[in-house]
DNA sequence: CATTCGTGGAC
DNA sequence: TGTCCAAGAAT
């Protein structure tokens, strides 16, 4: 059934100017985060430390909140302004990135840091075009901080506002396809006195009212103007082509052990998976079965005991790695790589898969232990 | 425009 | 256990 004209011309009207009742919703139930600057002081015309909201933003990149807190506290205990970041060793921001994942963002974020220290007299560019030419800023990010550290208009899309508008709208255009249209509505929402607060205010709705399953329209502040909220069907959106299934590979992982409890590691490629962190010696990772149920693939010859399976998922493709153990003696050399002893291990620049590889030949080799 | 790039929490 | 997916960028 057709949609009479007049609800389509009804809920433009409305939908296009909600960013009021947003901005007061957002002055009540805003989120407090360890990053943000409250609404209180930005209308005082109090704006939060463009370091912090460029730290903060990378490391939210497909990240939650929840697993950016305590890396961002790390963060500026280690590295308080841009110049120290700029100045650490690259090994050293590897190491506490380690576990957050998508690790290109590290090594950029060393990057960037070097070029606003060295290039910019440490100071962020306030534009988002300025900003989009630092290495890991590309338009959300460029965008996000111009608007939240600058107080620039700029139009700010992530995947909670596409959520919202998406829904606001009932865009049936699939992502990515429909990112023109989203960005077109929210430059048209914005309110250029607040647009830090403005799209702060859109990703808490996103994050906290309008989520991904079971929205809570009924505690929404903008939801007289949803057009999927009146039809309904606002978990319909937004609507996303389907995805290829991941395709599975084996490999197999060697842990050295040395008579002192030294294992021996080494650094992967600068580049692609897992670029720049440090594993254990393996096998490549592919499709095929062949050379992991055995020890043809070790990197030299020693006693080799099967010490398990481990599993991990990700993001294009699922990992079975066969896990060996070898004692070697203290005189055995390291190679390309490096003996890293028990104390030093759970500081290394090692991502979760390896650290389950060396969990599963030495239980609790990887574990920081607390002080006191 | 499609791929490549991690991880852990929620359901 | 499987599935989705979270403040995306680079190529």
């Amino acid at each position: 059934m057709a949609r009479t004209e007049a609800s389509v011309t009804d809920a433009h009207a409305s939908s296009t100017d909600f960013s009021r009742p947003l901005l007061a919703w957002y002055d009540r139930h805003h989120r407090h985060l360890p990053w943000r600057t409250p609404p209180a002081e930005t209308k005082l015309g109090v704006l939060p430390d463009p370091y912090r909201v460029w730290l903060s933003e990378i490391m939210l990149q497909q990240t939650t909140v929840g697993a950016v807190k305590r890396y961002f506290e790390a963060f500026v205990d280690a590295w308080p302004t841009v110049e120290a970041l700029a100045a650490a060793q690259t090994d050293d921001v590897m190491k506490a990135w380690a576990g957050l994942g998508y690790y290109s963002r590290a090594r950029n974020l060393k990057k960037c840091a070097e070029t606003v220290a060295g290039e910019h007299g440490g100071r962020f560019p306030g534009s988002e075009a300025g900003l989009k030419a630092l290495p890991g800023i590309g338009d959300y990010t460029a965008a996000a901080i111009a608007a939240i550290a600058f107080n620039r208009p700029a139009a700010v899309v992530d995947g909670n506002i596409e959520r919202v508008v998406t829904r606001l709208y009932a865009i049936e255009t699939p992502l990515p396809q429909a990112k023109p249209e989203i960005r077109a509505h929210v430059a048209a929402a914005l309110p250029h006195d607040r647009p830090g607060d403005f799209a702060q205010a859109m990703m808490d709705l996103g994050a906290t009212i309008c989520t991904p399953r079971k929205p809570a329209c009924v505690l929404c502040p903008i939801t007289h103007g949803c057009t999927a909220r009146r039809e309904g069907t606002a978990e319909r959106f937004p609507i996303k082509a389907p995805k290829t299934e991941k395709p599975a590979r084996r490999g197999a992982a060697f842990v050295a052990v040395r008579a002192d409890g030294a294992v021996l590691l080494r650094r992967r490629p600068p580049e692609g998976l897992l670029g720049g962190m440090t594993e254990v010696p393996g096998s490549a990772w592919t499709a095929r079965h062949d050379g992991v149920s055995d020890d043809t693939a070790a990197p030299f010859p020693a006693d080799w005991r099967a010490a398990g399976t481990i599993r991990h998922v990700f993001t294009h493709f699922a990992l079975e790695l066969s896990v060996f153990r070898a004692e070697l003696p203290l005189n055995a050399p390291a190679g390309d790589g490096w003996w890293s002893a028990p104390d030093t291990l759970p500081g290394e620049a090692l991502p979760t898969v390896m650290k389950k590889a060396i969990e599963a030949a030495i239980p609790g080799a990887t574990k920081k232990r607390r002080k006191g």
